[in-house]
DNA sequence: GTCCAGGCCGACA
DNA sequence: TGTCGGCATGGA
C-alpha cells in the first residue's frame, strides 16, 4: 500500500494501470445502488472503522486518489485503516501489467482493454455482503436484485444523514442472524433465499465462516470447496465471492449468464456459449480469468465515461 | 402469455 | 457423475 496523510485528508498513489473514471462507471451502473453515491465526480461511501462511522469523499487528481472526511478528521489509526480499505476496494495491490500484456494479444479482450484501460475489479471487502449479495442476485435480473438489496439495506442497515443525503451501511451479520425468514419474505425475497441469507449470517455470527480463515488458505481449491459447503452457495456464487471479496484473479465464474451474454455479443454467436466453450475461449486467460470476466461485464453496459 | 434473469438444491438414474 | 423439476419474481 502506497499512501500518505495530507493535512486532514489522505492520499493514495495507485499503480500506473488505474483510471478512476472507469471505476466510477462501474460504481454508477445502477440508480438503485444505496451503498455509495457519486456526485460531481466524487465518490461518497460510509464505512465503519473501529465501531466508528466514517464518511469518505473520494476523488482523484492526476494519478492521486484523495480521501476527505466530511464529518471531521478521524484519528491517525482510523485514517490508516481507511487507506487500507480504499486500497482493497479498488484492488490496487494487483499488478495488472501481466493482464494487459496477455489481453492485448487476445482476440476477445484486446479491444476491451483499450476501451476500459485502468478499470479495476471493484471489490466487496465485507464477506457477508459478498456472499449475500451474490445469493440475492441468483437467477433474477440485476435491476430486481438491486431493488431487493435496497430494501434489505434500508430495513436492516445502519444509516447516517449528511447534508440531507442518507448514507447506508450494509447490514451486519449478527443482526441478520437474529431475524425471522418472514421478515425477508415480506421484502419479496423467496423463502429459499431468505433461508440461505439467514444461515450465512448465523454461520458468520458463530465464527464458523470467517474472512480471515478463508483468506489464509493458500489453495484456491480449498477455498472454493469450503464456500461450496455453505447452503445456497454453488459454483457461480463461490467463484463470484473469490473474485469480488478475495480478489483471486484466477476466479472464473463460467456459469455467469452475464459473461455468457457478453461473449455471445462480442463474438457474434447465435447462442450463448456453453461452459466448455467458455473454458476454451479463456484458455489464454490463465491466471487472469477474473479480470477478463470483469472487463466483459463492463462491455455489457456501454456508457460514456 | 412466454421467456429470461449475475443459480441452487434435492432427487433420481 | 449427469440431468431435471421446483423455486418465485419482475421486466421485456
Amino acid at each position: 500500500m502506497n499512501w500518505t496523510c495530507h493535512g486532514s485528508s489522505i492520499e493514495l498513489f495507485p499503480p500506473r494501470e488505474f483510471h478512476f473514471g472507469e471505476c466510477l462507471v462501474f460504481l454508477g451502473r445502477s440508480e438503485l445502488e444505496v451503498l455509495h453515491q457519486i456526485k460531481d465526480g466524487y465518490l461518497y461511501k460510509l464505512v465503519k472503522v473501529d465501531q466508528e462511522l466514517v464518511l469518505l469523499k473520494i476523488g482523484c487528481a492526476g494519478q492521486t486518489i484523495r480521501v476527505d472526511f466530511p464529518l471531521g478528521t478521524p484519528s491517525e489509526q482510523v485514517r490508516e485503516k481507511v487507506a487500507a480499505y480504499v486500497w482493497e476496494w479498488f484492488d490496487l495491490e494487483q499488478n495488472l501489467s501481466g493482464f494487459y500484456e496477455m489481453a492485448r494479444q487476445d482476440k476477445v479482450l484486446h479491444q476491451l482493454v483499450q476501451n476500459y484501460y485502468g478499470l479495476r475489479i471493484i471489490r466487496i471487502p465485507d464477506l457477508f455482503e459478498a456472499l449475500t449479495w451474490a445469493i440475492i442476485g441468483q437467477q433474477i435480473n440485476l435491476p430486481f436484485a438491486y431493488t431487493l438489496k435496497k430494501r434489505f439495506v434500508e430495513q436492516f442497515g445502519e444509516k447516517l444523514v449528511y447534508e440531507g443525503t442518507v448514507f447506508w451501511l450494509y447490514p451486519a451479520f449478527d443482526k441478520i442472524a437474529a431475524i425471522d425468514i418472514n421478515e425477508l419474505r415480506s421484502l419479496q425475497f423467496t423463502t429459499r433465499k431468505a433461508e440461505y441469507i439467514i444461515e450465512v449470517a448465523k454461520a458468520m455470527a458463530t465464527g464458523q465462516v470467517t474472512k480471515e480463515s478463508l483468506r489464509h488458505m493458500n489453495d484456491r481449491q480449498h477455498v472454493q470447496k469450503t464456500l461450496l459447503g455453505i447452503r445456497g452457495v454453488g459454483l457461480w456464487t463461490a467463484d463470484y465471492v473469490m473474485m469480488k471479496c478475495f480478489a483471486d484473479p484466477a476466479a472464473f465464474p463460467v456459469a455467469d449468464v452475464g459473461l455468457q451474454n457478453a461473449l455471445k455479443s462480442r463474438l457474434g454467436l447465435q447462442r450463448k456459449p456453453t461452459v466448455d466453450e467458455i473454458m476454451d475461449l479463456g484458455a489464454n486467460w490463465e491466471g487472469w480469468q477474473a479480470y477478463a470476466t470483469f472487463y466483459l461485464w463492463r462491455s455489457l453496459y456501454e456508457q460514456a465515461v
